[in-house]
DNA sequence: ACAGATTTATTGCATGTGCAAATACCTGCC
DNA sequence: GGCAGGTATTTGCACATGCAATAAATCTGT
């Protein structure tokens, strides 16, 4: 329990750490904030929709989804619940596997995330973006980015499996049909 | 409402954009399930802790405690409460304002913090400042701390705005009546 | 072929959180 | 003094969210 041995964050090191803290929190806040006053969606339902979006076939596994959403799988069920009610998502169940849920863009889905998307883009510009030179840009890229990867690199087996698993899935639908 | 003038980020932007995303999801992810499991406290709580034990006579106003914790004046309200509760901190009604509540820190809270503190030191070393280079965190420091001041510059124009409207207003309310 | 381990998604439950309204108080103006 | 308007904090309410348990389907080894 005593861990005495550890060197206290310095000036430094702690500037870094609260500047990702509290840049993190403005941003996130404004752009939640103008994504429902705008669109009535909340920022982890956009970010579904637009992964969505960009999927082959407009459609992802549940697992899929809650790997690329920050959001647990029991919240990721929940919120598909929700846009499902709102008729943006719709649950297809997968022929060759029944365990496995696709959420399903609707077009009325598309509709909404298209009308959303400049929202969203124009506040991670204004709010985000805007404030940073490109060398300021790639720095972050950089480090945060290699922080993501190396944390990546834990969970790294699960996330092949599920690649993989869904790749065979998609053959295994291509024949079917 | 029909805004078509914003050039869609490209690849850098993405990625500085989803780094700060994910970067800060999995961090703090971290720092809470360690944090819990070993002390019972949750971020936001080691948080107002710590300002505490660093305030002058280790009390600060709900208020102040607002400020510098990531949460709203209600949220705040109830942690206080909820650390009350525990005996970690007491609350102290101000004899010059009666509005004023201060969150003192009682002893038992500054033991409950320095058993902490380890645990909160080592996850943020472990889980994001070893993970980056000095060049790194003077990088990260420097992008993103400009944005914290920049939203604080706005967030006082905001107000300073509102205070002025107010003014305005209550101006044109006196002329019309 | 089948029992047990594993995977996928959902649900029960408890808790965290924000917004808006309410409360209690202070301040300046008449 | 006393009221209008502002400020500090709390509370009512609704909703989001995570963990652990559950349900259902698939895989594995024998």
């Amino acid at each position: 329990m005593a861990t005495p041995g550890i060197r206290p964050l310095d000036e430094q090191e702690m500037g870094a750490w609260h500047a990702l803290i509290r840049a993190h929190s403005r941003v996130i806040r404004r752009l939640e904030v103008e994504l429902d006053a705008e669109h009535g969606l909340s920022l982890p339902a956009y970010e579904v929709l637009a992964h969505l979006s960009m999927a082959p076939e407009q459609r992802l596994r549940m697992s899929e989804l809650a790997v690329h959403a920050v959001l647990s799988p029991s919240g990721l069920t929940r919120l598909v619940d929700k846009l499902a009610r709102e008729g943006l998502v719709c649950r297809d169940k997968c022929s060759a596997d029944a365990r496995v849920v696709y959420a399903v863009l609707t077009s009325e889905g598309r509709t909404r995330l298209k009308a959303a998307y400049p929202t969203h883009l124009r506040g991670v510009r204004e709010h985000f973006i805007d404030l940073l030179t490109t060398q300021q840009r790639d720095a972050v890229a950089d480090a945060l980015g290699g922080i993501v990867e190396r944390t990546n690199a834990e969970c790294e087996a699960v996330v092949a499996a599920a690649c993989e698993s869904a790749e065979q899935d998609a053959e295994l639908t291509r024949q079917e049909s």
